[in-house]
Order: structure tokens, then sequence, then C-alpha cells
DNA sequence: CGTTTTTGACCCGCGC
DNA sequence: GCGCGGGTCAAAAACG
């Protein structure tokens, strides 16, 4: 059943921000308590592995070290013979054993003193860097901010998305939802007006307010029209009568073996169908986050592939999103928008194919980001306008087998996968662009300060290589800002677990993998080299099946 | 006891 | 008009 997980995630929730011990080890950007484990699990596991000797040495030299720490004082006493003699009787040499023996341990002690000096160090110094990082975001936020104002009525489409996929709040949809006809075009247009009603600047966080979709429940399904439809029944037509007629989507295939993808919000199932031609059934989701939210998602498994879990988005959120589901709203905006606004192409018969997924994301690869490999498609031949994202696509030398992404732990709030199945075979799930780049950092084998060190050289070489996708293609800023909240939501709220996330995902906490937001139970620690956990219940094949 | 899930019934659009 | 399929409702059950 669903629920169990659910609840559990429920109770994370409760928990948030309470145990900060816990998210330090789970948080793939923690910076907290002087410990930032921004590497992920394989840092928090050495970690572990040292306190795990540092604890043994304490415990059974707590004499030797307590002597060694008098003298590093400089007390000068020396009462550990003081110890042993009283306890024993030995000869001479055995004492000169025993006091050598005694030397190599107050060495050892030493050296592991002088390594944890070093990693507080670097830990002092990682806290700065990402200090820096919040300065630089919060600027360019408040750039975007600036940008916005001075242009509310002629902001490009593509900046309003940067501006709300940047923030916090934006909605997870971003792209989708709006009641207008099925041309990507219009659907900008649409979006371009939403942002001059006001409502798109003042309040990121709220997209119905200028939106003509919602205002309503998003229960009018296809019906043509309007406002001024008579309620189909009594009960709940009301409701109804505000739906827009079509509704673009957004849908998000990605591999899970859980129900369903965790991404921040709070969802209640209302409904479950069986569709025709797929044995998994439908299961359908109203968002909870806010009193009448009209977002609903529908979830299935693909019928070819039942490891393949397809999330459909639907409508805007009426209420600021936490920031895991920013970081899926941001994710997913940015894609759909580097979809929207590239060239465009045909495919699907009739169907627009704005801007060739390939195309839009040539500097992805360019970095070797693996979210290149994410395929967006604009399809509309189906009933709404559908934009697909698909992260299924197995990136080149990314994962081995299994195929897909795997997705960090970060902020997105993604299922760890059952215990007992290998990461590199984990299902993929939407990753935030920059969460890849940090995903794909080779693992630090050991704690040393150089790997660390050359960890975050690589990393910043990774930055200054998004930079430069940056100043090449214009679209990117959304990728980045996209990445940009990412990591935000990641830092500030990798303690935070995803609010119900159990919805999605089989709860705990245990051991630590970094994990963000999306912290969660055990397999983490066999999590390889991504440095990331997706967060994946333990759940059968059709997972949304309840029977 | 409040919230969520389950599940059969119902509504609606569409094609024939 | 009828049947089909998708989507939603709402009472009952389950859960914590």
């Amino acid at each position: 059943m669903e629920t169990k997980p659910e609840r559990h995630h429920r109770h994370e929730e409760a928990r948030d921000g309470e145990d900060d011990a816990v998210a330090m080890e789970h948080g793939a950007l923690s910076l907290q308590r002087g410990g930032a484990t921004l590497f992920g699990w394989r840092q928090d596991e050495e970690a572990g592995r040292r306190r795990r000797v540092e604890i043994r040495e304490v415990d059974f030299f707590s004499r030797d070290s307590r002597a060694r720490s008098h003298d590093d004082a400089g007390d000068g006493r020396d009462d550990v013979n003081i110890g042993l003699h009283l306890l024993t009787t030995t000869s001479p040499d055995e004492e000169m054993t025993a006091a050598a023996a005694k030397n190599q341990k107050i060495e050892a002690s030493s050296a592991v003193e002088a390594e944890l000096r070093r990693v507080v160090e670097d830990n002092r110094r990682l806290r700065g860097m990402m200090n820096e990082l919040t300065r630089n975001y919060g600027a360019m936020y408040q750039q975007l901010l600036q940008v916005t104002q001075h242009h509310p009525h002629r902001q490009h489409p593509v900046d309003l998305m940067i501006n709300r996929s940047s923030l916090a709040h934006t909605r997870l949809t971003t792209a989708a939802s709006y009641n207008d006809d099925t041309s990507a075009q219009q659907l900008l247009r649409v979006e371009d007006e939403a942002a001059s009603d006001g409502a798109g600047e003042a309040s990121p966080s709220l997209s119905n307010g200028g939106n003509h979709n919602d205002g309503g429940d998003g229960k009018q399904r296809r019906t043509s029209s309007n406002v001024t439809a008579p309620p189909a029944r009594e009960n709940g037509g009301g409701e109804r009568a505000e739906l827009p007629a079509h509704k673009t989507r957004v849908s998000v295939r990605a591999r899970s073996e859980a129900p369903m993808i965790s991404d921040g919000c709070q969802w209640r199932k209302y409904g479950q169908k069986m569709a025709k031609g797929n044995p998994c059934p439908r299961a359908y989701y109203r968002c909870t986050m806010a009193v009448a939210c009209p977002v609903r998602k529908q979830v299935q498994r693909c019928a070819e592939d039942k490891t393949i879990l397809v999330t459909t988005y639907e409508g805007h959120h009426n209420h600021p999103l936490p920031p895991a589901a920013a970081t899926m709203a941001s994710t997913t905006s940015a894609a759909a928008t580097m979809l929207l606004s590239g060239p465009a192409t045909s495919r699907d018969g009739a169907a627009a194919l704005l801007g060739h997924p390939a195309a839009l994301f040539q500097f992805h690869h360019s970095s070797s980001i693996p979210y290149a490999s994410t395929m967006a498609t604009l399809s509309a031949s189906a009933p709404f306008p559908t934009i697909t994202l698909d992260l299924t696509q197995t990136p080149g030398g990314v994962v081995g087998s299994g195929g897909g992404l795997l997705l960090p732990h970060h902020g997105l709030g993604l299922h760890r996968p059952p215990s007992g199945i290998h990461p590199v075979a984990a299902p993929a799930m939407p990753l935030s662009p920059l969460a890849t780049l940090l995903q794909q950092l080779p693992p630090t084998g050991s704690m040393s300060l150089a790997g660390l060190v050359a960890r975050h050289e690589q990393q910043q070489s990774v930055m200054e290589t998004v930079t430069a996708a940056i100043a090449a293609n214009p679209n990117f800023t959304t990728a980045l800002a996209a990445a940009i909240s990412s990591v935000m939501a990641g830092a500030a709220h990798q303690a935070q677990p995803t609010p119900r996330a159990g919805n999605i995902g089989s709860a705990g906490e245990a051991n630590g993998s970094a994990g963000g937001a999306a912290a969660g139970p055990t397999a983490a620690g066999a999590y390889g080299a991504s440095g990331g956990s997706p967060r994946f219940a333990t759940q059968s094949a059709c997972t949304t099946s309840t029977t």
C-alpha cells in the first residue's frame, strides 16, 4: 500500500529541522555544524568510518587521549603511568614495551587529530564557498527582480520563465496548463499575459492570480468551455464551471519503482482508473498543499516498460511551493522553457516540436551534463498540448546498467531505491542540472584533503563550463536559474524531507546518504558513484495499483 | 477523530 | 442514442 510510506514521510516532514545531525548525514550540500558534506554519502560514509575509528581510540585508550590533551595544553602532567602502575605489576621490560606501545598510540591519535583538524579547516572553507554561492544567488535573484519590475509588460517569455524558475515558489507546471489553444506560441503569449497582470512578478509564488486557467479546481475537463457552462451536476458543478477548456500538461517520464515521484508537494489521491491498453492503473492525485489548489497529476506506469513512471501535471499551484517542489518545478520548467523557446521543427504529425531537445541541450553535452540527455517534446496531438520530459534516456557514460539518469538526493525529494537494489540500477528521476553536475563528480575514495580539493577544483571547473554555456546560449540561463534554485533549496532545506513524499516513497531516514530534502532510507548507503540517491520506495512494478 | 485511500458510481466528450 | 474511455465524486474503509 502506498499509505504507509507516505505517512512516514509526513513524519519526516514534521521533524523537519529538528535533527541537524541526521540532516547532515543526508545532506548533499549540508554545511551545518561545521561538517560540510558536500559530496554526498561517500564523504558521510568516510566520516562515519573515521568517527568509528575515533570512538574506538577514545574508548580503548581514553587515558592516553586525555594525557595527550593535557600535554597539548601544556600542563605537563603525566598521569598515564599512574593508572598503569596501580593496576598492574609489570616487569621493567614489560613497562618499556607498554610505554612504547603507548607512544605509538599517542602518535596515532595525534595523526588522527591532525587529520580532523584538516577536515575541520576544509569544512570551514567549504562553508565559505557555500556562503559565496548564496550571495551570488541573492544578487542574481535581485537582478532578476529588478529586470522584471522594469519591464513588467514586455518581458520575454523566456525571461519570465527564468524569473519564475529561479524562485523558490515556481509553480510546478510552469509551461503548462494554459487554457489556450495548442499552439506553443499562444501558450507563451498567455504566459506573457499572465505576467502582465501583475501576478507574475508581484507574487511569483502564485500562478493563479493572473492565470486564465485556474481559479477553479481543474475539473472542468475538456468541456469547451467556459464559465457560462451550466454545472454538470449538482455537486461540484460550480467548480467545473471555472475550469479551462484545454490545458497544457507536463508529463515526466522517469524510471522509478516508487508509486509516485516525489516532487515536494502534498498530494491526495482521489481516484484510480484502469486505462485502456495498460495493465497498470492510472492514479489521480490532487494537490493538498493549499485549499482548492487546482493542480492535479496523474501517475501511471508505462505499459511497455513498467519501470517507467509517467507523471502528468496539470494546473497551476495557487500557493507557494516548498523548496523541494520548487526544485522540481524549476527543472521541469527549465526544460519546458528551453523546449518552447527553441527553433521550431516538426514532429508528431501536426504537433509542434518547438526546439529539438538535442540541440537545446547541446551545451549540456559539452559540459558533460547528463541532464542533456533529457528528452523534452511538445505534442499537440494529444487531447491537451503536452510537454513530455523523458528522463529515462541513458546519458552516455553516466550510468551503467539500468538506464536512465541517476538522481541526486538533492532537493528534489526523490525516492530512494529499495534496499538491496544497487544504486547503479536505480531508477531514474528528474534532477536539476546543477545537481547533476554535482552528481557527476567522482566519488571520494578517501577523505584526504587532496581529494576534497580536487573535487572542489573539478566542481569549479564545471561551474566555469556552465558559465561559458550561459554566454553561448541564452536559453541556458533558464536551466541555470533552475539549478541555482535547486542548490539553494537543497542547501537550505536539505534536512527537510519531502512533504508527504510518502505518497511516494518508503520512508525512513536511516543511514545517511546525502539526501537533501530527499533524505531517505537505506539503500543510500549502497549508492555508488553518483553521490546521490534517488528516493525510491519499495514498490511493485505496477505501483499505483492497490489491489 | 481527522485525514487519506479505496472504489463503485457518475459525468462528460467523442465516435459510430 | 449508445457505448466507450477518461476523469471525478463521495461514501466507506483504513490509518495514525
